[in-house]
RNA sequence: GGCUACGUAGCUCAGUCGGUUAGAGCGACGGACUCAUAACCCGUAGGUCGGUGGUUCAAUUCCACCCGUAGCCA
């Protein structure tokens, strides 16, 4: 090695306790452990830690609407999480969790140094609250009509019809997500952290070399806009950590999850001799930290966190590296497509190695998304790596064991070409150093190329058949041997497994990036046994399917719970005669419907009553056309007294049933009726 | 709606700090070979570099607008 030692501590984002991992996910994942395994074999000391992320409202719910406590949902969860990393050869060195005493601590401590530094601030904030569960409602637990489009079911803080975002309280008709009540509002006193008083410290800090260009650049639109209060607490019911001596108050989510990398850090600290804390935490500490995260996040990373360690007197992130999202054949992933693809549901079905190997070929140290295309990943799969690299130790191992012993030559046949794929090294390293994964993989395929040019030119097969042919047939298969050992070497962070395999194949050591250099001369090599075999499209088709299975189950789940106009909207309390005589219904035309400019969702009707007309606004635009309704007959409340709109003064109003939106229906009279006749 | 990315051969992607015939791998087609998991090797075809305008001697590359896709708006 020609570097000193390097000191690293990187991080995957931490994955939420309520559900499974899905290929999603895996990217992340997938990209730090590929990195952490290269600088591993460079030979640099590079833990690398994780934790399931286990608060937060959702939490609380998942496990209530189980029947559970939320330690025993994230217990479970925590283990299926552990499972899928592990067979996916995620390499954690340690994996903990949020909900633990460790973060309990850090979080405490850096609330309180923050806290002493006047940092934290307290103020009565106003919010939503569901008065039959008794508990504070975030905004993606209320549903209501979005202010904007009229959108039915959206949640409280955007929508997904016309991506208006807005606040909760702009909701039409809201509802609690939780028990279907009507929300009200509610105070109470929260506790904020002073993003503003690191305006400096963060400015500075964005633009100093800790993030991507295109990163800083989005944060310089937040920096504009002005950095806000952080609201860090929440009430109880609440599952997280209390907030120490408030009583009833909690750590909101976000403030303990990112704290868990340093809780997990010491975690394995505590049962790691020699490992210090404070060695990779202190204020002046000189090793290296690094987070990977998908861009969704880039906001709690890049401004709350370097903010909170900095006024806890903790040192900052060497740097942030931000991913973007994995879509399935150019959509996003969609569980009617099947493309929701679970960690587990993969692993039923396909190596690991491949996914590794697919995103590797496909990742750079930018932002963008990247596409999983079925259809290239089986071609590029099998190509390169099974037609390519594998076949390398595949064509030239029979020689060597059939007519050599299974031992090398103790020549290296080409030592210019053997130089040649050592000299790729600096090249390749500095790709993955640089997360240009993509590039790596290209220039090892491009020497993968070579390898198989060099076998084919010298043709051992023809060699295999001649007299006295014996020491060049020899030195040519080993040749092959000797380059195919390097290239496994160079893949191994991206194929842990398949590089194991080929150690076994080999006899040799793990292999280091410098171990390398020397080639195997008059050295016993094992049995083949093919190292990976050819992705099959069955095996694509069926986990496809089971996505697709799994879907089917959800929304059985579904069905099974009682639903319809009956159940969503029960039959109000009973009334007598009198109540409703007071009600007087008409059979009206409707003489002529209109668009009310500037209104979403109202039409104007000027209705006949038989000898008097009137102007209703009815809120039925997203159903009907104008030009539809103009000669239908309906139904009104004649009676209703006169209300100023908006939009001028409305007469009444017209019936309709239905939930909303394009499913609204207007009453019609049998044929017959005519207007002004009374209902009753 | 505002902002930010992205849009290059059938597929997945390079590339161009403006400059001669725009590249790779896969796929297709043709040939060669038979050591190898029907793998490998040689060759051919295939692109008005999302659209329209502008700047320039010259634009796929810079600028504007438009269309499409994705994300962010704490």
């Amino acid at each position: 090695m020609s570097n000193k030692q390097r000191k690293i501590l990187v991080t995957s984002a931490l994955p939420y306790a309520n559900g499974p991992i899905h290929i999603g996910h895996l990217v992340e994942y997938l990209q730090t452990d590929i990195w952490v395994r290269f600088q591993k074999m460079r030979g640099h000391q590079c833990i690398y830690v994780c934790a399931d992320d286990a608060h937060g409202t959702p939490i609380m719910l998942r496990a209530r609407q189980d029947g559970i406590e939320p330690e025993e949902l994230i217990a479970r969860v925590a283990e299926e999480h552990q499972a899928d990393f592990a067979e996916f050869r995620v390499g954690f060195d340690n994996y903990h969790s949020t909900h633990s005493d460790e973060n309990r601590e850090c979080a405490s401590l850096i609330y309180q140094r923050n806290s002493d530094q006047d940092h934290i601030h307290r103020r009565t904030i106003t919010q939503a609250y569901d008065p039959v569960e008794n508990m504070f409602l975030p905004d993606r637990f209320i549903k209501g009509e979005c202010p904007k489009c009229g959108a039915e079911d959206q949640y409280g803080d955007n929508c997904e019809a016309c991506g208006a975002s807005y606040s909760p309280s702009e909701l039409k008709n809201p509802i609690s997500a939780v028990s279907g009540a009507t929300p009200v509002e509610k105070e109470s006193e929260h506790y904020f952290f002073k993003l503003g008083d690191f305006e400096p410290m963060l400015k500075e800090w964005t633009r100093g070399g800790h993030l991507q260009n295109e990163v800083a650049n989005k944060l310089d639109e937040w920096f504009e806009a002005g950095l806000q209060e952080w609201d860090i607490s929440r009430d109880a019911p609440y599952f997280g950590f209390e907030i120490p001596d408030h009583p009833g108050k909690f750590f909101y989510v976000w403030m303990d999850a990112p704290i868990g990398y340093m809780a997990s850090f010491k975690n394995l600290c505590d049962k790691t001799e020699g490992l210090e804390f404070d060695e990779f935490w202190g204020p002046d500490s000189d090793t290296e930290l690094y987070h990977f995260i998908g861009k969704d996040i880039i906001y709690f990373h890049a401004l709350f966190w370097p903010a909170m360690l900095h006024g806890a007197n903790f040192r900052t992130p060497s740097a942030i590296f931000s991913h973007g999202f994995l879509t399935v054949d150019g959509q996003k992933m969609s569980k009617s497509r099947g493309t929701f693809i679970k960690a587990r549901t993969y692993l039923d079905h396909l190596n690991p190695e491949y996914l590794r190997y697919y995103f590797a070929a496909k990742l750079s140290s930018g932002v963008e998304d990247i596409d999983l295309n079925l259809e290239d990943f089986s071609a590029r799969v099998n190509s390169d790596l099974v037609g390519k690299v594998v076949n390398i130790a595949s064509r030239c191992a029979g020689f060597i064991k059939k007519r050599f012993n299974g031992t090398l030559s103790d020549n290296i046949a080409e030592q210019e070409l053997f130089n040649q794929f050592i000299a790729a090294g600096d090249s390749i390293a500095n790709r993955y150093e640089q997360r240009e994964f993509s590039h790596a993989v290209r220039e090892i395929m491009a020497l993968a190329d070579r390898a198989n040019q060099y076998i084919d030119e010298k043709k051992p097969w023809v060699m295999a058949k001649e007299e006295g042919k014996d020491q060049e047939l020899h030195d040519v298969c080993s040749m092959g041997i000797n380059l195919f050992r390097v290239l496994m070497g160079y893949l191994r962070p991206i194929l842990p497994a398949t590089a194991e395999k080929s150690e076994a194949f080999l006899q040799i050591e793990p292999m280091s990036w410098d171990s390398l250099q020397q080639p195997l001369t008059a050295h016993a090599i094992a049995k083949f046994k093919p190292l990976m075999t050819r992705v099959e499209a069955p095996q694509i088709e069926a986990m496809v399917n089971d996505s697709k299975d799994d879907l089917a189950a959800q929304t059985q789940a579904q069905a099974e719970k009682p639903s319809g106009p009956l159940a969503d909207d029960p039959i109000a309390d009973t009334i007598e005669f009198p109540d409703f005589a007071k009600v007087d219904l008409r059979v009206v035309k409707i003489i002529k419907a209109e668009h009310v400019e500037g209104a979403d969702k109202l039409l104007q009707l000027t209705l006949d009553l038989g000898g008097e007309t009137r102007s209703v606004f009815a809120g039925i635009k997203s159903a009907y056309a104008p030009e539809d309704l103009e000669g239908k007959l309906t139904v009104m409340v004649a009676n209703l007294a006169p209300r100023k709109m908006r939009f001028g003064l409305s007469e009444g109003m017209v019936l309709a049933a239905g939930p909303g939106g394009e499913d609204l229906f207007i009453l019609n009279p049998d044929s017959g009726a005519l207007p002004g006749m009374k209902v009753k």
